[in-house]
DNA sequence: TGCATTTTCCTAATGCCTTTAGGCAACCGA
DNA sequence: TCGGTTGCCTAAAGGCATTAGGAAAATGCA
C-alpha cells in the first residue's frame, strides 16, 4: 500500500490548522489520522503520544508569534513599537485562536526554556528600551505588558467584550494609550 | 442497596475540590464517581452530562470570587480598594487553582449572563468610582483591570514568573502602584 | 399503615479516544 | 538487487462519556 508521507512536521502543522478550526482542546490523534486518511496507530511512528503533538503545536505557535513580534518591532520604537507588538498578539489570537490557545499549553520547564517564549520576553524588554526604565522596574513593566496583552486577548477571545459598548477595538486603543502614558511616567517605588 | 445520597450540589462541590487537587482539565465523571464509590452512570441522575458538571464548578467559582470581592471592597476606596480586589483574584487563584481555571470555562451566553461574573464587573466598576473617570473611559479601565488581574494571575500560575528576580510578589505590588497612578492620571483621548 | 409513584443507583452496551505489540510491504543504500 | 530500515497496517486493551432499561429505596397519599 502506498505511503502517506507523514512526518512529525507535517502532522504538527496539520494539527495547528485543526486547532484553529475546531479548538486546541479538540485536537486529537484520531482527528488528525482521519485528516490524513490513515490509521491512528500510524501516527505513533512520528509522534511519541498525544501530548507530544500538543507540545509541537505549542512550540510552533510560540515561534510564529516570536517571528511576527520581531518583524513588528523592526524599526519601531516607543508608542509605535508598543502598538505594533500588542497588535501582533491580538491579531494572531484572532487569526489563529487554536494556535494561540496552544501557546498557553503548559510546557515542562526544559521545553519552555528552549522555546521561542524566551525570545518574546526579550523582545518585550527591547521594546521597553524606548522608555526610560531601569531594573527592577523594567522587569515589572515586562510582566505588566505580558499580563495586559495576554489577559486582554484571552478575555476578548472568550467573548468578554462583545455585545457591549464601547467596542473592543476602541478599548484596545485607549488601553495602549494608557500603557504608553504609564511607561513614560512610571511611578517611583514608595518608601518601605 | 443503600443510597449514597448524591445531589448535584454535593457533586459540584466535590468536583471543585477535585479540580483543585488534580486540575480542572482532569475533572471527570469517572473520577468523581470513584470518589463517591458509585458507578458512573449513577451521576446522570443528578447531572445532565460532563459539561454540566464543569459548568456547575465554574458557576461555583465565579460566585465564590464575587463573594470574596464584595467582602474585600466593603469600606475601602481608591488604592486600598484596588489592592484588595486585585489580591482577591490572585489569592483565590493560588488557593484554588482548579476552581480558578474553572472560572475561565467558556459558558454559553445565557448562563454567563446569569452568573456571578456580572457582579464582578459591577464591583470593578464600583472600585473605579474612587477615581475620577467618566464613560467611556471607565469601561476601558474596567477592561484594563480585568485584563491585568486575569493575565498576571494566569501567567503566574503557569509558572511564568518563578525562578527569576525580582520575585512575583514585588512585581505585583509595583504593578498595582502603577495602575493606581494610571487611574489617578488617566490620559485624555487623542484627537482623531 | 399500605400501596403506588418517584427517585436513586445499578448492570449492560455502545462509541470514541489513546496506547502498545507485532507484521508486512515499501523504500534506501550498497 | 538484496538486506535492512522505516512507515503504515491490524489487533487488542483500557479509559471516559453516554444511553437504555431494571430493581430497590424513599416518598407521599389514601
Amino acid at each position: 500500500m502506498a505511503r502517506a508521507g507523514l512526518t512529525a512536521d507535517r502532522l504538527i502543522r496539520a494539527g495547528a490548522e485543526l486547532a484553529d478550526e475546531v479548538g486546541f482542546e479538540q485536537v486529537t490523534l484520531s482527528a488528525l489520522a482521519r485528516r490524513f486518511d490513515v490509521k491512528v496507530a500510524s501516527l505513533y511512528s512520528h509522534l511519541k503520544n498525544s501530548r507530544d503533538l500538543k507540545t509541537g503545536i505549542a512550540l510552533l505557535a510560540l515561534a510564529e508569534l516570536a517571528d511576527r513580534a520581531a518583524d513588528a518591532l523592526a524599526g519601531r520604537a516607543g508608542r509605535d513599537a508598543l502598538t505594533a507588538l500588542a497588535d501582533v498578539y491580538r491579531d494572531y489570537a484572532r487569526e489563529h485562536p487554536g494556535r494561540y490557545a496552544a501557546a498557553q499549553f503548559r510546557l515542562d520547564a526544559r521545553t519552555a526554556a528552549a522555546s521561542a517564549g524566551v525570545r518574546q520576553a526579550q523582545m518585550t524588554r527591547a521594546l521597553l528600551r524606548g522608555y526610560d526604565l531601569t531594573e527592577p522596574d523594567q522587569t515589572h513593566a515586562v510582566r505588566l505588558l505580558g499580563s495586559v496583552f495576554h489577559g486582554y486577548v484571552s478575555l476578548e477571545l472568550a467573548g468578554g467584550f462583545s455585545h457591549s459598548a464601547p467596542d473592543s477595538q476602541e478599548s484596545w486603543e485607549r488601553i495602549l494609550d494608557a500603557l504608553d502614558a504609564l511607561l513614560r511616567n512610571w511611578p517611583a517605588a514608595k518608601a518601605p
